[in-house]
DNA sequence: TCCCTCCTACCGAACGGTCGTTAGCATCGA
DNA sequence: TCGATGCTAACGACCGTTCGGTAGGAGGGA
């Protein structure tokens, strides 16, 4: 049941990811599933509320894909799988994850909070793992652990930019995993 | 002289990196300038204009900061002086960044084909960086070039959502180009 | 020095249109 | 019969933009 709702929120978060949450007008969404702008507030209590739920199913999906992450295994394998679950969840969800990691900002009151504080935790998550490998000694013991957090996070918020749907995303995660375990110097200058 | 139009564009930027393009009203805007909305269309021809004047800076902005890049030098220095020059910019003019990076969807018409153009050929110029780094040898020359350009343009265009304005940069580059040129595989695991 | 013209910046009011939201009523399948 | 879904119409607020008018200063010619 509730499969009319179902198709809103799906078409209000290609819209959102499309023209952004203040460039969507409820009239634009009502037009796309063939109904008046007025009709759409039998499925959903306000815009807000649509913005929401979007929000909702991308920091479940992100979390889900941490949590498939082997706890005991090396750095750098974990890193890998890490890595490859983020991008599947951008390129399988391409919409959410738009959504997700750009306009959340345009969200109000308790609702933003939640989300802000669980996008915090998603980025605390890669943190400690990164950590975690340094303490185990897989990882460098001079590690800049903030400065790698930051740079593989970057590396997964912004792939929504470039990311083509339906890509594989498996080998495109261990490039990079690739890159940031190894580094980029040529074999002959190395010291 | 013009010395009002000024004020407007900055002002124009700064709202529309807090805001968004579309979360900012004429009538804000003129309100920030202590003035009736009416008032802001003879310092310029329509929201869109003002749109684009900040994209013009920051495109100008981050293209000058590529134009610093020494031409002869090992690789891993230029992708420093490169990165570093990023960062600067972001650091140094928070609100432009944000706004290229973040808004510019929201252009219309021959201005956004402008820009667009712009992004790309920023995005060229940094991929012919490290095309050349791998081709001189001071790259590996297994390197996926695509990759690590994506990586290291992540790390740049995403700057804008964690960088406090007036942070010591330079340093912080040195620190991403450490991790990129070396990894953060731990010495004792080295194959 | 005076006058006239031009320019920049702003005013207050209004334009037609769109915004998100609500109310009351109809339809229809379970 | 009842809940889900949709309709039409309207609400007040706000949108970006245009308008005619005006204050004040700069510049130039007589």
């Amino acid at each position: 049941m509730a499969a009319r709702r179902d198709e809103l929120t799906r078409e209000a978060t290609r819209l959102f990811a499309e023209r952004g949450f203040h460039g969507t007008s409820m009239d634009a969404l009502a037009q796309a599933l063939g109904v008046q702008k007025g009709s759409l507030y039998s499925l959903i209590g306000s815009k807000q509320e649509l913005l929401y739920v979007t929000m909702r199913s991308g920091a479940t999906a992100f979390h889900a894909a941490l949590d498939a992450v082997p706890e005991r295994a090396p750095a750098a394998e974990r890193v890998r799988v890490a890595l490859r679950g983020h991008l599947r969840v951008v390129s399988e969800q391409l919409d959410v994850a738009t959504v997700f990691t750009r306009e959340w900002r345009y969200l109000e009151g308790a609702h933003r909070d939640e989300i802000v504080a669980e996008r915090r935790r998603y980025e605390d998550r890669w943190r400690a793992l990164l950590r975690e490998g340094v303490e185990s000694g897989d990882l460098r013991t001079d590690l800049d652990v903030g400065a790698a957090t930051l740079l593989v996070l970057s590396a997964a918020n912004w792939a929504y930019t470039w990311l083509e749907p339906g890509r594989d995303t498996d080998e495109l995660a261990d490039r990079f995993t690739a890159i940031l375990v190894d580094g980029i110097r040529g074999y002959a200058t190395r010291a």
